[in-house]
DNA sequence: ACGGTTATGTTAGCGTGCTAATGAACTGCC
DNA sequence: GGCAGTTCATTAGCACGCTAACATAACCGT
């Protein structure tokens, strides 16, 4: 037998009826939410938080195809393409075609841009300890333990 | 003078450079892609999450209009709307002009879907259990409890 | 009663994020 | 050498999620 719609909904269990705002999804959801305004509001160079992975990633990289960054950076085929785009027009990022693979297009930081690495990295800084500013430094260790865990 | 670039990684006091895996917000985009792929797999009736989310919202409100259902699920007027569009589409909502105000849309769960409501309720449950499933009950309270803090 | 403010919903546009289908190039195995 | 399978990139299509601009309707103070 199924189980029993409420009668009273405390006599039931554990089974708690359901409440939105106490479910991860929800919680993970919102709580991106705010990051990404937080993220608009410090990055540099206008840029947003995918594009801003992508840059940072294959900065530290040096130099590698647009797949690999893609996986490097948990972006499916057809994300990369669309972030790495917009990266290129920006002029943030070049492309060659890999003389051993002609399929594989190599990307790379391009030369003026590697003065914005570094601010990237401390706007990066900046952001999450905003994110994470309503916590203590013991929690911003353990909410991020356990992100990892679920990721 | 601005930071100088890193001469020997170790040396570098406490600013340790950037760790693009190990930022809330890098963390908060791959957890929430985890629990989507779950999702996909466990919600019925094809939901995705945001309409999983307003269509357990509006049942619990009984009728509302459709700012204030996107007010209550943290959705956008613009996001609200699309997501109410296939819903009803779906044959899920119904929608009617308020009589008293009659720029208002009065939603409410279509008479027939009141049976997919406790579904829904166990479904969240199951999907939230399993995108938690690497964790103690422990760890997944607290979990719960620093997204909120942060959202 | 009127004129400014505020609230509701719509639309257009941009940027993720996914699936699925396609074509081109490489790799391996026989 | 050649075929099969894999990998790389592109494209189309759908669904969020945001901003900005707009039109309509309600409200409020004078």
């Amino acid at each position: 037998m199924p189980r029993k719609k409420k009668q009273c909904p405390d006599v039931n269990s554990g089974t708690e009826d359901y409440v939105l705002e106490d479910q991860v999804g929800y919680l993970l959801r919102t709580a991106g939410q705010r990051h990404a305004l937080l993220f608009q509001s410090l990055a540099p160079a206008g840029l947003t938080p995918t594009q801003f992975s992508a840059l940072v990633r294959l900065a530290q990289l040096g130099e590698c195809s647009q797949n690999e960054l893609g996986r490097r950076t948990s972006m499916d085929v057809a994300t990369i393409k669309g972030v790495v785009d917009r990266l290129r027009k920006k002029g943030l990022v070049e492309m060659r075609i890999d003389p051993n693979d002609r399929r594989r297009a190599m990307l790379s930081v391009a030369a003026d841009s590697w003065e914005l690495i570094d601010q990237l990295h401390e706007a990066g800084h900046r952001i999450s300890a905003s994110t994470m500013s309503p916590l203590t430094a013991t929690e911003k260790e353990k909410l991020l333990y356990l992100l990892k865990r679920i990721s």
